[in-house]
DNA sequence: GCTTGACCTTCCAGTGACTGGAAGCCTCAT
DNA sequence: ATGAGGCTTCCAGTCACTGGAAGGTCAAGC
């Protein structure tokens, strides 16, 4: 199938597949008699498989090492894991950073009136000097 | 005062303070007979403003608006309100897109039991068609 | 047989917000 | 006078794409 039906199928857009296949996330694809890329049900998974865990957040990185384990029929399950818990741990590290965010934000907002005078506690905070 | 006291009292290293001027973010600093950038103390402020700003995970766009805020003795405090409660809205959208990512995984990861043998949910997961 | 429109190709450039590094000038203390 | 460290500009790289230009291909309809 030519490179629009894979990426209606795997959910990865053809300029994203393109992509992959220029950094070697993916081998090159098969090519028809005039040149244009040609997919098969197989290729269409492992986009699959790569769009699934992109969409968990894994880098791109991680995925190559993903599909590595993922073809691997000898690999070891800890492998997995350890790469995913690792994942779980950034973002869980991220969120903190956030929620710190968010509360100091908020404290800020519910300190400024929000009317059409020029007092402003968000300003003043983020003038400040540190303290 | 040279760049590198200033990226030392802002906390805005010298290299990023070039290319917040580069972009526009703040006005060409004046220069010595030498052509080495000189900042008043006045200006050692305005970075710190935008030190902190960036800190809060504002974009420099934003931050572009909050120093124009800052600068306008006019505002109106609900519009410096209205610039930090969207970022608000922005931060508690992806808080609760990494908790949904974050929730998911480590029901995968409870699943595998990480060992040295191959069958692992998490790959399968990663691989299963949209059911 | 020709046109039209949808598809495909490659290649270059841009995104955001820096960061690294090379090559060369300036300043100051010894 | 020399050496260390700071400053200058400019180019390239990061991450993971995305947009767009210029041109080739394919299938359907007239």
């Amino acid at each position: 199938m030519n490179i629009g039906e894979a990426a209606k199928l795997s959910g990865v857009s053809a300029k994203t597949i393109r992509y992959y296949e220029s950094i070697s996330l993916i081998p090159a694809a098969g090519r028809t008699a005039s040149g244009y890329r040609a997919y098969t049900r197989n290729e269409v998974e492992t986009l699959r498989f790569i769009h699934r865990s992109r969409s968990l957040g894994f880098s791109v990185e991680d995925v190559s090492g993903l599909l590595e384990l993922w073809r691997d029929r000898s690999r070891a399950s800890a492998d997995v894991k350890a790469i995913a818990l690792n994942h779980v741990n950034a973002i869980e590290r991220k969120i903190a950073e956030l929620d710190s965010i968010r509360r100091t934000l908020l404290d800020l907002t519910n300190r400024c009136c929000g009317n059409d005078h020029p007092d402003c506690p968000i300003l003043a905070e983020l003038a400040a000097p540190d303290q």
